[in-house]
DNA sequence: AGGTCGGCCTGGCAGC
DNA sequence: TGCTGCCAGGCCGACC
């Protein structure tokens, strides 16, 4: 599943690419990808645009055009965003002699650049979104939802107390609220937790300091190894090159039931939290019970 | 209002 | 063999 450092991975590899095209083109073959809106409306937003710049909010992906405009796309459960280049389309002006290759079954939308390149958007199970919008409501938009980028400066340990301060969630639901830190789904909270040594059961808010900067730290390092290996690869997940990543190899907890903790040798326990597949290690990792003691405000004190 | 749960989807697979 | 039904999960909306 696309998380922060698969969609992190794409951004990086098409960015160079697709910086100063222009979309000459655009086929929406599902009205699925635009929904709520119309594909025609979509496909008139984006057609003509050129392309300013490519960046990413969470898992969300975006591409900056130039009349201000951004296309954004999730590409939620399996979506994948494979980038053909000029050389890898025979002839693009004829659709009757293209086969599709593998991986690129299930195309939902297309689009064409002024280079002879292509963008392909593929999703088997059909939860991929795309929209366009301006910067202003596209702000409101992240606002309302997002919360901290943790691979940015501000991500430090402070804020990772404070926005689990008072929360009653377990540890693995809270981490996958895109409204606390953004980006990590099930696989990276599943690493997260077992890098800090964190129950995932324990109440987000029974964290005191020093195990908020352990989180704090675990998140950092799990995504950032994702990022070093291209991403986890389960299921469908591939590059924009089509290229599955290895960081689904060298998971040390997730996906791991039964086999042997790599600390301690215990076996990797699964449960289910909020609905999702979750694995830990009974031992290793630490159930918090007891509420901290809170510090009165800095402005209480005289 | 914070927390919980079902729905959206379809490919894959367990079970009969 | 072939069918049924369940599971996977990011995000949203309904509900408590």
């Amino acid at each position: 599943m696309p998380e922060l450092p698969e969609v992190e991975t794409i951004r990086r590899q098409i960015e160079p690419d697709l910086t100063g095209r222009t979309i000459e083109a655009v086929e929406i073959l599902d009205p699925y990808f635009t929904k709520p809106e119309t594909p025609s409306k979509f496909e008139a937003a984006v057609e003509g645009r050129e392309i300013t710049g490519v960046g990413r909010r969470g898992k969300y992906l975006m591409l900056e055009f130039d009349d201000g405009r951004t296309m954004v796309v999730h590409l939620r459960m399996t979506g994948n965003l494979l980038l053909v280049d000029p050389e890898g389309v025979a002839n693009p002006g004829d659709a009757r002699i293209y086969e599709p290759a593998a991986g690129e079954k299930h195309l939902k939308a297309r689009f064409t650049l002024d280079d002879g390149g292509e963008i392909r958007f593929t999703d088997p199970r059909r939860f991929g979104r795309g929209f366009v919008a301006d910067e202003k409501s596209l702000g409101e938009y992240f606002d309302a939802r997002l919360g901290v980028e943790p691979l940015s400066p501000e991500f430090t340990a402070e804020v990772m107390a404070e926005i689990a301060n008072n929360r009653k969630v377990p540890l693995k639901s809270f981490l996958l609220n895109q409204a606390g830190v953004v980006g990590i789904g099930n696989i990276y909270a599943d690493e997260a937790l077992y890098r800090a040594r964190l129950h995932p059961l324990s109440p987000a808010g029974s964290m005191r300091p020093e195990h908020a900067a352990a989180l704090r730290d675990g998140i950092v390092e799990a995504l950032e190894r994702g990022l070093d290996l291209g991403g986890a690869s389960i299921d469908d997940y591939r590059d924009a090159k089509g290229e599955a990543g290895s960081m689904q190899n060298e998971f040390l907890i997730h996906r791991r039931e039964g086999e042997p903790c790599l600390s301690c040798g215990a076996p990797v326990i699964r449960i289910v939290v909020g609905g999702r597949s979750t694995y830990f290690c009974g031992n290793c990792q630490v159930r918090l019970r007891k509420r901290p003691v809170r510090r009165k405000a800095p402005k209480a004190a005289a």
